[in-house]
DNA sequence: ATACTCATGTAACGAGTTACATGATTTA
DNA sequence: TAAATCATGTAACTCGTTACATGAGTAT
């Protein structure tokens, strides 16, 4: 069974309990967007295609006139989960505009390289804030928290975001000094090159 | 002028000197494609729109029988590099499927969380290898280098990339072995779990 | 000869985003 | 009563990949 992205992080959220789209999508927001997202135009078609594949059942159960419906894994979806989980060629994409522009900074304006290092490293400082901020919530217990399960390995994940992301702001902040060192001891506009 | 992924990364190319679409192509492929892809499928499309656009000037240059079209910045061209260059909005999107996995760990299989880590990890090790390679071959001069600029700010790129993922297959490791040694301490099954 | 690299391009497909449309319930 | 939230869904669009097609030159 092929599983498209969104195939995948749907099941994986319905792998914890029955949940509607719209609490995935909730759920999403507040956890794996950072690495994984998805959107409504994504996840109500696709909770579609996996029900007809028999993956996922739906039931209806409206909260007073307003619709609902929750979907929860079949037996077979728990298997595709599995193999899923099993399989080991993973995707790992990466789009870092920041990077981009500090890649070509030599060519199109060397002097605000710094700048622009800064600005990444900023980026970053600011995705660790927010994650820190969930955790938070995670620790001060249930009442405000996300509504996903907190176990170890979402743990785990929720860490690694927000120590990685303050690394390279250090990083950063490091590399827009040794800049501008560098710099302001030679005369204006030459680097080392070959 | 709106310019599409796959636009900024050929314009910025250019901005070095003239290339033809399967240069492009080459460099983006020892360079930025591992935060910033780009595909013959996108390439020689946008390399004529940008030339209806008037951004870029081809110039047909073959080499004996074999047709090649090269591509230089105009002077419009010049001027959206560098708008594009001091806009702030940046882009960035993530798409790891390690991480989901490591994120679904605990509702699909927990036993197996250290091994999803450690995975993880000997890619990101890899992936510096790889980039380590890149600068090694830049370092021992332009013989068999990369044919790109190896000016400053394009290496702190690379630099950047060989100690981020070094950081990362580090962290893993460390993370792996703390949760074996969680669950080897309690009773099996048995997270924190609030 | 054969395979590889140089070189350009298109067609089909897949995946995802944004904007829009609709309507109920709850809270300020 | 207005706004926010719950809840589902579609259509248009953008972006990008893969596979395919073509053909010349170069190295084995």
């Amino acid at each position: 069974m092929e599983l498209s992205g969104t195939a995948t992080v749907i099941l994986g959220m319905l792998a914890a309990r029955p949940r509607s789209g719209y609490d995935i999508k909730q759920l999403v927001d507040s956890s794996t967007r950072f690495f994984w997202a998805a959107s409504y135009g994504q996840i109500y078609p696709e909770l579609k295609r996996l029900a007809e594949a028999g993956l996922i059942e739906a039931t209806d159960s409206p909260q007073g006139g307003r619709r609902r419906t929750v979907y929860e894994l079949t037996a077979k979806g728990r298997k595709a989960v599995r193999e899923w989980f099993e399989r080991p060629p993973e995707i790992y994409e990466l789009r870092d505009e920041g990077l981009l522009k500090l890649f070509f900074a030599g060519v199109i304006d060397p002097g605000r390289a710094p700048e622009v290092i800064r600005h990444r490293g900023a980026h970053s400082a600011e995705i660790a804030e927010r994650l820190h901020e969930i955790e938070r919530r995670i620790e001060a217990g249930t009442k405000d928290g996300p509504a996903y399960a907190a176990d170890m390995p979402s743990r785990t994940v929720l860490r690694f975001g927000i120590e990685m992301n303050e690394w390279i702001a250090q990083w950063c902040e490091r590399a827009a000094n040794d800049f501008e060192d560098d710099t302001a001891a030679k005369p204006a506009g030459a680097g080392r090159r070959g």
